[in-house]
This record gives structure tokens, C-alpha cells and sequence, in this order.
DNA sequence: TATACTTATTGACAACTATCGATATGGCGC
DNA sequence: GCGCCATATCGATAGTTGTCAATAAGTATA
């Protein structure tokens, strides 16, 4: 067993915050500029910048620029990674870490 | 739309840290006591404490008194209902946040 | 080109987090 | 009851986080 558990430290991070939450929730349909998602919240233009930054660099958001604009979209591929790690760590296996410990 | 961001912040939170992860990856198949998962770790036996008080106020870890140990296990029901919240926010969906947003 | 707009960066700051050693609490066995 | 063991709590501390206002940098438009 060599599970990658400090990888996803800054993806459950990224997570960890409301806005941050929400904003992935919102991104889940369809790619979003950043001046449309900051309309959604009482939060301050370089707070929001600050929270596009965590998200983009766990890899959960990937971020393009479009002229002055920067759109976002979540990563699937990335997104589908972290569920797999977490279904993985949750569920009982063969291979479990516990094998070496118990008893 | 009514998702309760917010509950689930201190599980997130939770999972971010090395040693958690790994503690929940140990409990996944069997209920251990905190002084056997202080062997797998070098940390100090208060720092223990400290993690073990986060996951279970989290929600993801039943602890339990057995005489002088604390017995501990994966919370079933609740790291399942994490795993559906997580589903929800990445997935598109009919009743998506940014239908009142987008335009 | 000048001005307005969009985003990123910086510096400051208060709040929170992870860690430890020391100490307290509570159960067990003699 | 006493001493030992397992765990929790406390106080201190260094590092991290979330927030803002101010400012910088890049782009669009008139």
C-alpha cells in the first residue's frame, strides 16, 4: 500500500471554505469568467482572485484567459481523481494499511 | 437550490491533513484504539488526541470509551453522505446554481 | 492614445491550525 | 486506596488562512 495521502492535502484544502464550495458547485455546469462568479458574493475583487487561486492550483479549476477576462471550468478528470481517492480510503479492501498493525 | 455548503466545511477541513487521511484510511476496516494508531505515527500522544477530537467532531469518526481506550471506527453513514455531497457539487445538474447566474 | 474595465499582487492583520511538553482526568489491577 | 496506564486538556508558539484596500498590469473601447 502507497497511497498518495499528502497529494490531496491542498485538493481537501481547497475544499474547506464555503465560497470555495460553492463556487466549484457553480462551475459545474458551465465555464464561468470571474467577474460573473464574483457578482454571486459579498466578497472583495482580490479575495475572490485569492480563492481562484487555491481552487486552480489544487487542479480542481483549470483557468484560461480570454482578452481581459479569465474563465474558469472545473476539471473532470481531476474532480473524478479526488472522488476515486476518497471512495478508495473510505471503503473496506484487501490491501488495507490495517494489515500491519492489527493484533 | 439549498446545498448546506457550510456543513460540510469541517469535514473537508478534516481531510485535510497527511495523518488524518491516513487515520481514516486505517479505520475504513476495522475499529482501532488511539493508542494502536499512535504506533503507525510519530507525532506526540496529545497531537493524537487533537486529530482524533477533529475527525469525530467532523462527523467521520465514532469514538467510543472501552474502559481506559478509545475505540474508534469510520462513520458509515456520514463519510457516505460526504461522498454524495462532493458527487453533487462536481456533477452537472438540472437545478444548477448558475441557471440564475449565467447571461 | 486615453480611459475604463478585469484581474493579479502586495502588505497588513486577525483568526485559526498543528505541534509540543506538562499536567489533569479517569479506569484498571494489585 | 495506590500506582500505572490511556487519553484529554492546557498554554505556548510558529506557521497558515481569509480578508481587505491599495496598487499594478494587461485588455478593450471610444
Amino acid at each position: 500500500m502507497n497511497r498518495s495521502y499528502a497529494e490531496y492535502v491542498p485538493v481537501f484544502k481547497a475544499l474547506s471554505d464555503e465560497t470555495r464550495l460553492k463556487i466549484i458547485d457553480m462551475l459545474s455546469c458551465e465555464e464561468m469568467c470571474a467577474c460573473h462568479i464574483l457578482e454571486e458574493f459579498s466578497i472583495s475583487q482580490s479575495t475572490l482572485s485569492y480563492h481562484m487561486k487555491i481552487l486552480s492550483d489544487s487542479g480542481l479549476v483549470n483557468a484560461r484567459r480570454d482578452g481581459a477576462w479569465m474563465k474558469y471550468t472545473l476539471n473532470e478528470a481531476r474532480t473524478e481523481e479526488v472522488l476515486l481517492f476518497y471512495s478508495n480510503i473510505i471503503k473496506k479492501k484487501s490491501d488495507c494499511i490495517c494489515t500491519c498493525v492489527s493484533k
